[in-house]
DNA sequence: TCTGAACGTGCACGACGTGCATGGATGCAC
DNA sequence: GTGCATCCATGCACGTCGTGCACGTTCAGA
């Protein structure tokens, strides 16, 4: 973890490395728009990345880690663009507003990539691995608040909050994706009014006694 | 889902299927607690049952489906237990009170049950199964709260409060398991804890500006 | 008792994921 | 630039997984 020795991202290896699993990640993209999620094979991946079968199994280690795997890259950007945030915002507004430069600046370019987006997060059978992404952040995530309200380390809230609003901004995400003529503005909105309910305070009295 | 017909549960067939569910359900838990969860096979898990390879792909489409089918079980119980909580409960309290009712009456009857699910909970290759149990309730759950809350029907919240309240279950279930002294009294502290945070609201300040 | 549908099973096959051995590329110290 | 230690890509073999298909059996209902 220290930044001791050569920096990380120099050298020929790290930087074939890096290309590789890119190349991979974008294959997978393209894979999945061109057949459909379910006839991607670990055989076409790999060659398309121009690589053996077997290498592939160096990079993921299975065919839905690779399809899933530009989703864990702007869960990753998500948790770094958090702990950048100024340390007096209180942490779900830094989470917003981390999120809302994620999907400024990120992945999220074009209109190409979204539709790509929207397959995999639609695919059924991608969906355990999906969430698998958002939970492997949430220790990430949970370390991160710990570290920005000193008060609460040690407790529960940590853990907790990291885990509900990965759920709340995974919820808005897919619903947006659902949503074919949704805005980048109505996206905004549901972040911002999920991110509300969150720090209001979830509970709700019942209805009529007698429904 | 109309109750016309035949009530269901009746029959040889019904009986004789479910009976076959409970016993690979069973069989998971007790070859995974032999073996190891990384161990288990579907071959071996079609021996236990006395059934065909080919037929207990006619229950569960995957061998790790089977390894989690106790806690999708639980699950649908709690969603079950919710629906027939008193509809004056806001939704938290039902929430909490349904958890606690699962837990008494439920499967987690023996210190041996609990043993076995903390194999399931702590095999990382069984996570994203694992989260998608939950995920999968998250519909129920949140068809169920919109019924119990209908000034929330139609907007966001029905979603967001299965999904958080689920995740937030989640966890303490998954800290609780990780402690292997943890009593049953400190299960549902923590849980009362949790669904006090939710209903208070999940925001914090940040620390000094200058940490 | 008859009949259609649901179910259990065996078989074949493609795909997945891993351990192992090997050769080549890379980084590093001198 | 030379030699060495290491990492890495690759091919191969093998066990396991999951599914389509065809066939025989069992069950529910008339």
């Amino acid at each position: 973890m220290s930044e001791a020795g050569p920096p990380a991202g120099t050298g020929r290896r790290e930087r074939k490395k890096l290309a590789t699993r890119a190349a991979l990640r974008e294959a997978a993209l393209r894979l999945a728009a061109r057949h459909g999620v379910e006839r991607v094979t670990v055989e076409q991946l790999a060659a398309e990345a121009d690589i053996a079968v077997r290498t592939f199994f160096n990079y993921f280690s299975s065919r839905e880690e690779a399809l899933v795997a530009t989703l864990a890259a702007g869960a990753e950007a998500l948790i770094a663009e958090f702990r950048a945030r100024p340390p007096a915002e209180s942490v779900l507004t830094a989470l917003r507003e981390a999120a809302l430069r994620v999907l400024r600046a990120g992945d999220l370019a074009g209109e190409e990539q979204v539709q790509a987006l929207r397959l995999i997060v639609r695919a059924p059978s991608l969906e355990p691995q999906r969430l698998a992404v958002f939970a492997a952040q949430e220790r990430a995530l949970a370390a991160a608040i710990a570290e920005r309200v000193p008060a609460a380390a040690g407790t529960l809230y940590p853990a907790l909050c990291a885990a509900t609003a990965l759920t709340a901004m995974r919820l808005v995400l897919d619903e947006w994706l659902d949503d074919a003529a949704a805005s980048r503005a109505s996206l905004r909105k549901s972040l911002d009014e999920v991110m509300a309910e969150l720090a209001a305070g979830l509970d709700r009295p019942g209805g009529p006694v007698d429904p």
